[in-house]
DNA sequence: GCGATTTAGTTTGTGACACGTACCAAATTT
DNA sequence: AAATTTGGTACGTGTCACAAACTAAATCGC
């Protein structure tokens, strides 16, 4: 086959959000989590929510987190902390366990990705890097989420 | 907070997935589609596959495609066709409706991704995408998986 | 303060999704 | 013709996601 044809933005973007989730699916599973349990721990990585939280940042119901994070408690990768502030509240955190489980397939994952990459010459995979994260940052400022939550002791 | 700080790219291209994922699954959910459903009516756009193949395409087993097809047959989105060629094959393809319904969503996701890419400059829009087109396009030969099948008649 | 309301989280019930295993029928191999 | 492979389904199990109903703690309004 001709090698040049161009996807939509859409068609490109989608196709592509299908293989990275592949790779995170596939490289998640080999460490024993799903997708979503991977991604609990990702976001647990620079931060301490409340359940609550976390709902908003993973995009759930709560009583889907509620289910969520007791599977991963019972498995001894996050902890429920109650909050000394409120006493509803109750704050998710990393266990040593999570933290080195999630650092493994995190750098199975980013082998992937390189490794993916790694298929482009060196100034576009830079010039796709870059755009990823201004494309994100944009999106991010735009929606009030914050990408870098660990960084906010600068201020 | 200071705008310019740089994502790894597996983090970069992680979060972008979850981002795409989310808009796909918003839209689809708006035609009371789930994001495999999508996934499904997306792929057969133009392709008639037998399960087995929609299971490699989709990177299902295929136990799950009989329940996948099953729920969208019972919706008259898709149809079972017997193989001419091999009494065991059944094809998959769009019904009517399916169709209809996989070219409104995939138009509202299309505004949804032109949207987003509309916070960067026009040069970096186009640079982006065709660098995630180049990217697809490398992947997918590494993998022996066609892009474009309904193309394959140019040749 | 104190009742009314909001907020944080869990429980319960339901359905979609995904897998492995077991199974049948048609095709292919030998 | 028998044995094996291949295409598909049926069944049982577990995860995931939601909505609705519920408890307890915080907050609002007066």
């Amino acid at each position: 086959m001709a090698s040049g044809q161009q996807l939509s933005p859409a068609d490109g973007l989608a196709q592509l959000s299908f293989v990275v989730q592949g790779m995170l699916e596939h490289r998640a599973a080999e460490h024993g989590l799903s997708i979503i349990q991977a991604r609990l721990l990702g976001v647990l990585r620079d931060r301490t929510p409340t359940m609550n939280d976390l709902a908003r940042l993973l995009g759930l119901d709560k009583s889907s987190v509620t289910g969520l994070v007791d599977r991963a408690e019972r498995r001894g990768l996050v902890m429920r902390v109650p909050s000394t502030t409120d006493r509803r509240a109750t704050l998710v955190s990393l266990t040593d366990d999570g933290r080195a489980l999630v650092s493994q397939a995190a750098a199975c994952f980013e082998t992937d990705v390189l490794t993916m990459l790694d298929r482009l010459p060196a100034r576009d995979r830079d010039a796709l890097s870059g755009l990823v994260s201004r494309l994100l940052a944009a999106h991010a400022a735009e929606q009030g989420i914050d990408l870098f939550p660990a960084a906010d002791v600068a201020n």
